[in-house]
DNA sequence: CGATATTAGTTGATAAAGTCATCTTATTTT
DNA sequence: AAAATAAGATGACTTTATCAACTAATATCG
């Protein structure tokens, strides 16, 4: 098998997994996009964390996780302090609603992780995990510096 | 490890993969969004494809992919014929210049996997194919015929 | 046969998500 | 202090997706 047919694994496995998560979200009643409740999971993870932790975490454009965050704020799930060391900066912290949230979304993703992988061992979903990880890494590195084969290994 | 971080390891993968055929093709000059060069590829390899096909193959929008239909064909990448058993339906059948484009998709496409997975073994490419092919099926599956033990096996 | 339901596809309105350029304010750098 | 840089905000825009309503063709069932 050539590696050719991963392009269409990939975009159904995308589709479906978002449908899926957004599905389970909406039964449970919670009205927020999924870019909105990874922002305020990675708030809730990120000690000291800024918009721009957010945003090169997430490879965002910093518009759109400006707007996020201030959606967020507005919905009472995170709050601004300003930078004690950085005044052009801000923490972003949770709110107690905002930790609330962040139980209840674990245990949706908890439920959508449960059920996609339901057909798999434990084995298989960290094997998984370990490629779909090393992928996203190589991804991410910069294309000018071609591995060689030296590199490559 | 708990399956928890499912949901991070997706995101992460997903947009670096789309980020990176996307910056692969422009830098092709091919000037067309993902959408368009997965319906094209899906025309092309579906033998007498409607856009019906398209639409539950893809699990997108009918409307959606009727534009991305018709664009393609105002982009005279594939054509439109009127199915000879059912005039409501129209076979969609790639024109030269669209087998042309799929060629030139097809190298690209190559390319970002080859990126993607140099760092893997042709193993754990198979494997990872496999797993996210079963994951996409069971996110397929109705959510109210719960797969007990019995049929989930 | 003819009324009704169903299916394929289209279109308009709208939402959601992401991008780009530009601006303000604050901090570094020199 | 002036210039360069960085964090963030905002307006305008594009892309992508979704919903609902519509037309036209076919299928179903009395």
């Amino acid at each position: 098998m050539s590696p050719r047919p991963l392009s269409d694994t990939l975009h159904k496995l995308m589709h479906a997994y978002r449908r899926l998560m957004l599905e389970t979200i909406r039964e449970q009643g919670i009205d927020l996009p999924i870019t909105h409740i990874r922002v305020l999971k990675g708030i809730c993870r990120i000690e000291e964390c800024t918009a721009h932790h957010i945003a090169s975490q997430m490879r965002r454009d910093r518009a759109q996780i400006a707007r996020v965050v201030s959606e967020l704020v507005k919905n009472g799930l995170i709050m601004k302090v300003t930078h004690p060391q950085d005044r052009r900066s801000q923490l972003l912290e949770p709110t107690e609603a905002g930790l609330q949230l962040r139980e209840r979304l674990d245990q949706v993703e908890e439920a959508v992780t449960q059920r996609l992988t339901s057909p798999l061992t434990a084995d298989e979903i960290e094997i998984f995990e370990k490629i779909a990880g090393r992928m996203t890494e190589q991804a991410a590195l910069d294309p000018t510096h071609r591995p060689t084969e030296k590199e490559a290994g």
